[in-house]
Order: structure tokens, then C-alpha cells, then sequence
RNA sequence: CGCGGGAUGGAGCAGUCCGGUAGCUCGUCGGGCUCAUAACCCGAAGGUCGGUGGUUCAAAUCCGCCUCCCGCAACCA
């Protein structure tokens, strides 16, 4: 066990509206990075939460009859049900409603002020009369308000802004002469469309709403997104409040977004951490979209997929499987329900749950469930099987580190797949026709065995429900699994299974597929 | 020329940075096996790598031009 620490987060998501599968994606990519390391011996701090602040959301919560209040309680709730359900092992949920929240983004507004990077000026705009609200020209719709498509006004408001300068050249050596935006593709997004034209200074203030957290100093303003949202990061360390003493924690390890917040992230988040003299994040991963049938996920295209549906019919740990298995590291990856499904039944049900069950059923049948401690090896079938699944440790340490989960699980169903071909080279259904073959056939399905526990010990984090089901038909004790992940030869010699019953069935495609489509 | 990403056998992708017999998964066809969840294993067919021009002994890979798709452009992961 080591004392080194881990700090994961996800973004704080907005609750406008229910969460869907592109929550998930994002949120089971840090759990499952954060039970890995949890497993590694790390001392991890997960975080995710809920951005809770904005003139959307008092505009939903009066559509829907209800104060804000109640209406980010009732979302906020929501989406820690659903990662409940999908067992999300986030140590945090933070909202930027939680009382020290709001008292530590006060002292953390008032520390910068005070350091002269915040100055009053003038906001100024094209502005809906009606709806209260400031467009840039280039959100109007035809010149108009995109939100109710009446006519705006250039309007001025007195408003707080940031420096970006004092910051600029620091920002630009990080992005360029670090890795800390990943993947890189992304660093040149952000030096061509804002470091290049130069960093403009940022409004980090609104008066259109009063649904906010009031600047200590000067109550009619409320401090925008920028710093509320973002320094959530800090916040639920302790930073600026006495609820937490953990900045121990501090410099995160990984804040994972997807690509659309990048530039809050990559430019505006280390800004602010500049600004206060702290250590910035050691790296930023963003990955790219699950969109439907290659369109973008919305709600007014009726696409968007509920994962609570999902993991109902097909089991949390497969939908968390199968959005994690074709994550690219770089661009957007193509969600379709019959992807899915093709990706649960080959390889979780015929790969990985057909090898348990084909194993398992072999140690029954042949051994009554125990295996003899007398085994014979044979060097030249066995040792490729053996030198995969011992390397496999390594290789998946580096790819979760990358962080590549999709690659990870290529590599694990490399070995899962090279097992199963194993069977047929060494046809254990001859070996037990003859008594003189017991020793080989023993040893046989000891290999197997012992693939299976390193395979499923790697995949744990991935599929944490269902890998120990997997480790009671194998007689595996969990103890020490991250270690002997390494180790060939863990489990005892006269290893003892338990059939039990199917880990992962198999699913009729069409007929799901025609299901799913009959829902939307 | 606002910015960025993409276009590779029927489908989804890797390979492109550091040029040198085009690879993976699914699907299709044929075969094998029978321990297993009609699963598993082997083999085959199928692509002039969006178009075009250039550099080179050699280009999916480098350079120019063009077409089409997607996303972003102050709060949808």
C-alpha cells in the first residue's frame, strides 16, 4: 500500500435536463480509471458533481412550476441515482449550491480582485428585453434572440473582468511545451482560435439573474461560470472552507471532459489557478462524442439514449463494458443500438462468458470440480498462452495511464480470445478419454484457469459487478489481485470451481434492435 | 478563404507524425470440433485507402487544389 494520491474528476455536469449516455460515458471512463487505481494501492479522490448556477436553469425550473432550488435538487438527485445504478465510485458529488462551496468561490473571487487581476468594466452586447439575457452576435438566429426569437438591443451592463494577459504565455508553454492536453490534436485547436488572435479578457460577472453566487463586495453582481464551475476542483478539497482539509490532494492527475469544454479547461481553469498561485492539473484528457447513427445526440432529434433503460435490459456492467470498448483516444465514436448489441454478444457472451462457462464445465466434468495437483505441462502449447496473459499487467498499466480504455480492452480480449483457441490446440475432450492423459489435462485446464483470473482481474475495474461472479466459478479468492494480475501460477493447484450460472447471455439482435427502436 | 475533425473491402474502426507487400472487429461463404451460452477454432471471398495534380525508385502515408460529411464559434459529456 502506498500513500501516493490519485485525484480524478469528471465535469461538473448541468442539469438542465436528465442525464444520458454521454454523462455516463465520461463518468464510467473516471470510475472505472479510478478503481484501477485503487486497485494499483493509490489513494484516489474521485470527484464529479453539478453546475447548478444559471439563468437556464431558472428559466426550466419556472417552465416546470417550480422554484431552482427544487428543481436542481430533483436533477442533482437524479444523476446521483444513475450513478448509483451504474456503479460509480465517485468519493465526492459536489454542487455549486453546497454552502462552502459558495462561501470558498467568494473568497477565492475576492483573493483575485485583491491581486488586481479582476477589475469592473463594461459588458456590452445585444440583449433580449424580454428574456433578460445578453447574446454575442454571433448566437442570434437571423438577428434575433435564439431563445424566443424577438428582436434584441445593443445594451451595456457594468460587469467584473479577469486579466488574461499576466497568464497568456504561461497558458501558450503549457499547451505547447507540456502534455498536458491530451490528446493533442486538441492544442492546436486552442493556440489557432484563442491564444493566436490573443486572449481577450474575461467577464467573469452577470446582473441578468440573481441565481448565482453574489460577489462578496458588490451584491448585484453574481459571479459567472468561469470561476464558480471550474473551481469546483479546488472547492471540494477544502480550498477557501472548512468543510474539507484535503488539498493534500492538489494538483489533480486527470481532469477528464469532453471536447466541447476544453477551452474552459485548457485556458480559462489554468488561468484562475495562476491567478491564486497554485500548482495547475497535470493533465486534461477530452474525448470526443458518442453520437447516434453519426448524428450529435440532442433531445430535439428525439436520439438521445437513456442509459437507465440500457442497463435494465442488458446489465449495467455490459453497457459500461461496450461504451468503454469503442472509445477512441481521439475523435467521436458512432453509437447505434445494434453496435451494442453486437459488442455485448461477441465479446462479453460468446468470448469472455462462453470461456468461463466451457472451463468451468470441464473442471466439473472431468475432475468433479477439483483439480488433481499431479499436472503436466507442455512447453510448446502452453507458453504462448503463458507469456500473454503475464505481460498483459503491464501493458494494461500504460494504456490506463494514456489514458486508452478502449485499447486496454482490446489487449485483455486478445488474451481471452488466444484461450479459447488454446482448447482446440490442446482438444481436452480427448485428453479425457484416456486416464494416462489426466496429468496433461489437468494442467490443461489449469491454464485456463489462471488466464481467465488475470484476464478478469484487468477487466475488474471495467466491470466491477460482474468479474467476482466470474472469480466464485473459478475458485479465485480475491486477495492481493493487483499483484498476482502479474503472477502466473496464483490460484492453488487443487483449485476447486462452482458452476454457476450464466455471466453474460446472449442477446437476439434484431429482435432488441426492433425493441429499442419501437421506444424512441 | 472563421476554426477544427473526418472520408480506408457490406458495417464500425486502426494504420497517416518517422513514405516501402493494406490490418482489426462484425457480417458473408466454405471447412473443423463437440468441452461450451447454435458458442469455439481454421480458411476464403471482398478495398486501385473521397477526387485530382505533384514530389519520389516507391504514397493510404509528404505537398497543392477540389468534393462531400460532422462538430465548434461564452455554459448539451
Amino acid at each position: 500500500m502506498t500513500n501516493k494520491t490519485f485525484y480524478i474528476t469528471t465535469p461538473i455536469y448541468f442539469p438542465s435536463g436528465n442525464p444520458h449516455i454521454g454523462h455516463s460515458y465520461t463518468t464510467v471512463a473516471c470510475d472505472t480509471i479510478a478503481r484501477y487505481k485503487r486497485m494499483q494501492g493509490y489513494n484516489v479522490m474521485f470527484s464529479t458533481g453539478t453546475d447548478e448556477h444559471a439563468l437556464k436553469i431558472v428559466q426550466n425550473a419556472e417552465a416546470a412550476g417550480q422554484s431552482p432550488q427544487q428543481y436542481v435538487d430533483e436533477i442533482a438527485d437524479r444523476f446521483k441515482k444513475l450513478w448509483e445504478y451504474m456503479n460509480i465510485s465517485y468519493d465526492r458529488f459536489i454542487r455549486t449550491t453546497d454552502p462552502e462551496h459558495k462561501v470558498a468561490i467568494q473568497q477565492i473571487f475576492k483573493a483575485i480582485h485583491d491581486k488586481g487581476y479582476i477589475y469592473k468594466g463594461e459588458y456590452s452586447g445585444k440583449y433580449c428585453v424580454p428574456d433578460e439575457a445578453f447574446w454575442t452576435e454571433s448566437q442570434l438566429k437571423d438577428g434575433k434572440c435564439p431563445e424566443c426569437g424577438r428582436e434584441v438591443i445593443d445594451a451595456k451592463e457594468e460587469a467584473y473582468f479577469m486579466k488574461m494577459q499576466p497568464f497568456a504565455e504561461r497558458i501558450e508553454k503549457l499547451l505547447t511545451e507540456t502534455n498536458f492536453l491530451q490528446p493533442s490534436s486538441r492544442v492546436n485547436e486552442m493556440l489557432n482560435n484563442f491564444i493566436k488572435p490573443g486572449l481577450e479578457d474575461l467577464c467573469v460577472t452577470r446582473t441578468t439573474s440573481s441565481w448565482g453566487i453574489p460577489v462578496p463586495f458588490d451584491e448585484k453582481h453574481i459571479i459567472y461560470v468561469w470561476v464558480d464551475a471550474l473551481s469546483n476542483y479546488i472547492t471540494l478539497l477544502g480550498y477557501g472552507n472548512d468543510k474539507y482539509e484535503d488539498m493534500n490532494y492538489w494538483p489533480c492527475d486527470l481532469h477528464m471532459t469532453a471536447k466541447e469544454i476544453v477551452r474552459f479547461h485548457a485556458i480559462i481553469w489554468p488561468a484562475i489557478l495562476m491567478a491564486l498561485d497554485l500548482p495547475l492539473p497535470k493533465k486534461l484528457y477530452a474525448h470526443g462524442w458518442i453520437n447516434f447513427a453519426g448524428k450529435k445526440m440532442s433531445k430535439s432529434l428525439g436520439n438521445v439514449v437513456d442509459p437507465f433503460i440500457l442497463g435494465e435490459r442488458y446489465g449495467v456492467d455490459s453497457i459500461r463494458y461496450q461504451i468503454l470498448r469503442d472509445m477512441p483516444f481521439n475523435g467521436d465514436v458512432d453509437f447505434s443500438n445494434e453496435l451494442m448489441l453486437t459488442r455485448i454478444n461477441t465479446d462479453l457472451a460468446n468470448d469472455l462468458g462462453n470461456l468461463v462457462s466451457r472451463t468451468v464445465a470441464m473442471v466439473e466434468k472431468y475432475f468433479d470440480s477439483q483439480l488433481p495437483t499431479e499436472k503436466l505441462g507442455n512447453e510448446t502449447q502452453d507458453s504462448d498462452l503463458v507469456t500473454m496473459a503475464t505481460a498483459l499487467k503491464d501493458k494494461i498499466d500504460a494504456l490506463i495511464d494514456e489514458p486508452q480504455l478502449g485499447a486496454a480492452l482490446t489487449e485483455i480480449f486478445k488474451v481471452i480470445s488466444r484461450a479459447n483457441k488454446y482448447i482446440d490446440e490442446t482438444t481436452p475432450w480427448l485428453l479425457a478419454k484416456a486416464e494416462s492423459d489426466k496429468p496433461r489435462l489437468a494442467a490443461v485446464l489449469y491454464n485456463l484457469l489462471e488466464t481467465i483470473r488475470i484476464t478478469t482481474v484487468l477487466l475488474s475495474p471495467f466491470m466491477p459487478q460482474t468479474m467476482p461472479r466470474i472469480w466464485e466459478q473459478i475458485g479465485f479468492t480475491p486477495e492481493n489481485i493487483y499483484e498476482s494480475a502479474g503472477i502466473w501460477g496464483t490460484l492453488p493447484q487443487d483449485v476447486a470451481v462452482k458452476r454457476g450460472e450464466i455471466i453474460f447471455p446472449r442477446f437476439d439482435t434484431a429482435k432488441e434492435v426492433a425493441y429499442l427502436e419501437g421506444l424512441l
